[in-house]
DNA sequence: TGAACACATGCACATTTGTTAATGTGTTCG
DNA sequence: CGAACACATTAACAAATGTGCATGTGTTCA
């Protein structure tokens, strides 16, 4: 069932946004490599927890990624691959000039 | 010349962002087909003049557009289609459910 | 030259977004 | 139980963004 076509730009629009933040970015760059929990992303992003926790969580309201808690800690882990692909393809595109 | 990392996710940030508006990807499907002018995407996408050229501002600062002047008309193209390429992939993954 | 067309720009305003600081929830271990 | 660890959430604020309205610039044609 094809949504109409106004809603289907917005949703790719908003797929956008919220790739549209460089530390979500590296985030996901991280998520390629495998799952990692919170505090390793603190660390080799050298955020704050809190700022990282909020990003964290516009990536979960999009679906983009899931988490499991294991022990104390929580694993994030990508959803899908497809999302790492859009992501590379804009590094990419930025990078090759 | 690679720039550091961080520029690197700026950038790719930056294009993310741009292309991160329902009307902006509108514009881009448009212009995958070929050039346009204004007042046919304005037409096209039911919005006003106005706001379809601010939007075209942004496009134009990105360089993702470039502007050609053709009598009083102003055609638009996409610089290059690796960007239709990128909107595509993000219009499939979230239709694609 | 003047009028109509095609488009851009400046301004003002509401909305959204990113960030920090503080506090809350859940877990392990002594 | 209580302390320490791992993470989430709330609140508050600055900054960026989207939009509409009005106006400006460049072009064609009579």
């Amino acid at each position: 069932m094809a949504p109409r076509a106004a809603t289907r730009l917005e949703e790719a629009g908003q797929l956008l946004r919220v790739l549209a933040a460089p530390i979500r970015l590296a985030v996901i760059e991280q998520l390629a490599d495998g799952p990692r929990c919170v505090h390793e992303l603190v660390e080799s992003l050298g955020a704050s927890q809190s700022l990282v926790s909020q990003h964290l969580r516009v990536l979960r309201a999009a679906r983009l990624v899931t988490s499991e808690r294991r022990g104390r800690e929580i694993a994030y882990a990508l959803t899908d691959n497809q999302v790492a692909h859009i992501v590379r393809d804009a590094i990419i595109h930025t990078s090759g000039r």
